[in-house]
DNA sequence: CGCCTGTCTTGACGTCCGTCTAAGCAGAGG
DNA sequence: CCTCTGCTTAGACGGACGTCAAGACAGGCG
């Protein structure tokens, strides 16, 4: 980190309102694009979108990753790696606590890729 | 297609309702996941994000490749590429009309996938 | 018909990704 | 202290991905 402060990024991932309209109302500028792409890539993955289900609807809010792994025919590693590519993308955070590690959703960042699909409520035929 | 009609999937890419719950009210099934990821994972690259946008917020909802291609620094036929992408998720169609082809949005799974990652609106501190 | 323009397909190349096994690290308990 | 359990890191391997150059295909025009 030599640089000095890098001119803080347009898009703050971690507040808790939309960082930009719609993707359908306003061109996505490319650092915006540049900056949410890997949320996105980071769902594309069916192990890693049933993950961020079961953390982000967990009670309490909370999930360990022992309740995760044996709910996934693969082994305790390739879990820890797809929890690995959810925390560096964002959208979890994690906490140790004596023996267990529990994971926890980011509703900010959550927020604002839904803000950004979101479509008008209906295609109405005459504008 | 010697295939009888496949038994129809639970979820419908091209239904403008939502297919589900959002990912945090309630886990997503395995099914669902492997139908979904592909979407989020076309999302998952800042050039067909940027495209996905160009297109769903071109006047008229649709855009001619013409206009797409040069709003990046790469070839043509990785333009086309990357639309065919977006296409085999889901989430454009093409159409040729004489020497151009067009490409518009499908709002239905956008809709679906903004539902999925919708979040209650806020965390409020009074139960 | 023959050419020109616009778009897609093919084949290739280097990189990244998902998975595994083996090894390392952190707490709990005897 | 040692050992056991839970989780992560490191290294390896096959397959998928992003990109390009070259060629194929489609439609408009002289």
């Amino acid at each position: 980190m030599s640089k000095q402060q890098a001119p803080l990024t347009l898009v703050d991932l971690n507040a808790d309102t939309p960082c930009c309209p719609p993707l359908a109302q306003r061109r996505v500028p490319a650092e915006t694009a540049a900056l949410l792409a890997p949320a996105f890539k980071a769902l594309g993955d069916p192990v890693r979108l049933r993950l961020m289900s079961m953390i982000a609807s967990a009670e309490g809010g909370e999930a360990c990753v022992c309740d995760l792994t044996p709910a996934f025919d693969l082994t305790g590693p390739t879990i820890s790696h797809h929890l690995k590519t959810l925390r560096e993308a964002g959208l979890v955070d994690a906490e140790r606590r004596g023996t267990w590690v529990y994971y926890r959703a980011r509703p900010g960042i959550l927020r604002q890729l839904a803000t950004l699909l979101s479509v008008e409520p209906a295609p109405s035929s005459q504008g």
